[in-house]
DNA sequence: GAAAATTAGGAAACCGGTTGCCTTGAGAAC
DNA sequence: GTTCTCAAGGCAACCGGTTTCCTAATTTTC
């Protein structure tokens, strides 16, 4: 059967077609072919013409490997994610290969799966390949030990950091996203919140937990008992709201550290016959779409906004490439995304969620 | 400030070093530099040994690029998502990469999003990198039209296949799932079974419902009414409850298309007084951890072992690479997961899944 | 002690591009 | 007709490795 020929793969050598190849088709030497195909030197219109239509022809496209050799630069980046890639790296790579892309970047995939000697493999292998840059994410309970000392190239972490303050790391303001779930409530009216949250010994639980409280404070209001710490789960949210229902203490609001923990209290305050909003509006935290929409009423919550985290971090990772680091902690802001568990009046008919 | 002599950049020449640098450290040329560091040609061991601690000292890694020029291989592969990187695309990526990285192959990352303009960018891109294969994933309502022809590199599709059936595709036994669901459910002693699924257009929930039903019907059953197609929501999944609960035939179990429906299902008739399992039982489809675990009770469901499947799938395309391409279809079986809700008695205090 | 065999390691080509420099030839200036 | 100028394009070095081939020195053999 005779090779069909393609876009893809045209003159057919059963190999990708070199500047060579190009260059004898077009009958100039391969400098020149280089040089037609670059916009470089002095030829003839008609030269160019004849290379450009010769490489079509043959479908070339130059190899990287060459191109890296003379240039030292090999436009890849590799991306380690520490834990196993997980509901949080998805929008993170997103956002960081979206922006990396557009810088015609290609990006090298690594799932460390919190194995230090996977880790540092990784490492070893992205510096052979001699990638630009390293993006380095993942969740964590803790700021992380930096991946390497005195590394070749940049590195940025994202959504997790690094301890060594001198490295570039971009985080969510988490405090600031607890403060504006405690703002809106009180907006709301509501005085008695309570707070349900994960591990204590997690970073992100206890930041948002002491925000929360210290926020309520400057207004002059305790919180509702002291923050249930727990698990990242609905059941604990089910179990807690167990909790505050047997409490002396009412309260007519919840602010929850996850949107899986929101979800759970919002079925045990059903299963106890509480109205949400009306009787306990209910906040979360992430902004997981399948909880936060599939909860009832659909959840209010905090969006840590991770896929501009990921531009973001790509954004800075580009810059230091560049030769304009930029070092030390960069926090982003959190957003407010507003459905109907804080609802002041329920308008039948309309889910539409209303952001700030 | 000295600089900091670290493992990865010890001689400190403010670069990567390269074998020249080895080569002049240890008083020979280039040449035989290489042959001691692999175990080539014929030198004495003291020589060997001599070079050997001169590429420590320096932190030598060889330049992927050079070693590619020489070999016409990259050891790199690209992963293609047609779609957005989603929940389906995790355990795929793992596992491909896992398989991939024991092979010592590296991972190029492109997220398509569906636009078929990058993906065509991105497949020249990858080309252009000389990748010596693809993997092309991501979840359809169907099976697609071939990522290009007459490629370069072998190609594999993971989870979702290509029209052409000449082409590598790797598919879970979806129907098989669907089998071993409503088996599950006979062995329960279960004979009135409805069934409740996604989209009618779309592929995986049309092969599931047309599965059940010629299944049930090789055991001289009808299923109760006909498959309530609608979409992958919980909401839907309550929806449909009510349905079921409103039409005039009793049913004693709910097979249902996904996860996200059966725990809709759960809702509705946990709030219409129905026991879960004793009244009906109730059989998932995916195993999403997150859904099948906080379902109340816990659900026993279908999982695709993706993960699984994205490792054959890199092994497949590594046997490509090496000359042994398998052509065609590979369908890989589906796992049926026990968990509560099709429990025969609920032990209390035992929540640990069986697995068939 | 001379010829042959063996060993250690160097020189150079090669992979696929880019780029600086040089050559060639044609047209312009005198 | 001779020299000068400049456009067009070829040659070769280079990037960082690997590998083949070759040379020089040493050891073995008779």
């Amino acid at each position: 059967m005779p090779p069909r020929k393609t876009k893809e793969n045209a003159g057919s050598l059963g190999r990708p077609a070199t500047i060579s190849d190009v260059a004898r088709l077009a009958g100039v030497s391969v400098g020149t072919a280089s040089k037609a195909l670059n916009g470089r030197g002095s030829l003839r219109e008609e030269t160019r013409r004849r290379v450009r239509s010769a490489a079509d022809e043959l479908g070339f496209q130059p190899n990287t490997a060459a191109l890296s050799l003379n240039t030292g630069r090999t436009y890849t980046v590799g991306m380690i994610t520490t834990d196993t890639i997980g509901r949080f790296s998805i929008p993170l790579m997103t956002g960081a290969e979206d922006s990396l892309g557009a810088g015609r970047m290609s990006v090298f995939l690594c799932d460390a799966r919190d194995d230090p000697i996977r880790e540092q493999y990784y490492l070893r292998t992205l510096l052979s390949r001699r990638v630009d840059g390293i993006i380095v994410t993942g969740r964590r309970t803790q700021a992380r030990a930096p991946i390497g000392v005195d590394l070749p190239v940049p590195v940025v972490y994202a959504f997790i950091s690094s301890t060594d303050p001198e490295d570039c790391s971009v985080v969510p303001d988490e405090a600031g996203g607890a403060r504006k779930a405690v703002d809106h409530l009180l907006a709301l009216g509501r005085r008695r919140i309570a707070h349900v949250t994960g591990p204590e010994h997690h970073h992100s639980a206890a930041v948002r937990a002491s925000a929360a409280v210290q926020h309520l404070a400057a207004s002059g209001i305790d919180l509702v008992g002291a923050p249930l710490f727990g698990e990242w789960s609905e059941a604990w949210g089910r179990q807690a709201t167990g909790i505050l229902l047997g409490a002396a203490e009412e309260f007519d609001a919840v602010f929850c550290g996850s949107d899986q923990i929101a979800r759970g209290v919002a079925d045990a305050l059903r299963a106890a016959g509480r109205q949400v909003p009306d009787d306990v509006a209910l906040v979360g935290f992430d902004n997981w779409d399948v909880m936060a929409l599939a909860c009832q009423p659909p959840l209010t919550s905090i969006d840590m906004e991770l896929e501009g985290l990921g531009r973001t971090a790509a954004d800075l990772l580009l810059a230091a490439i560049n030769g304009e680091p930029a070092p030390g902690r960069h926090v982003s802001p959190c957003r407010l995304v507003l459905r109907e568990s804080t609802a002041v009046s329920v308008r039948p008919g309309s889910t539409r969620a209303e952001q700030v």
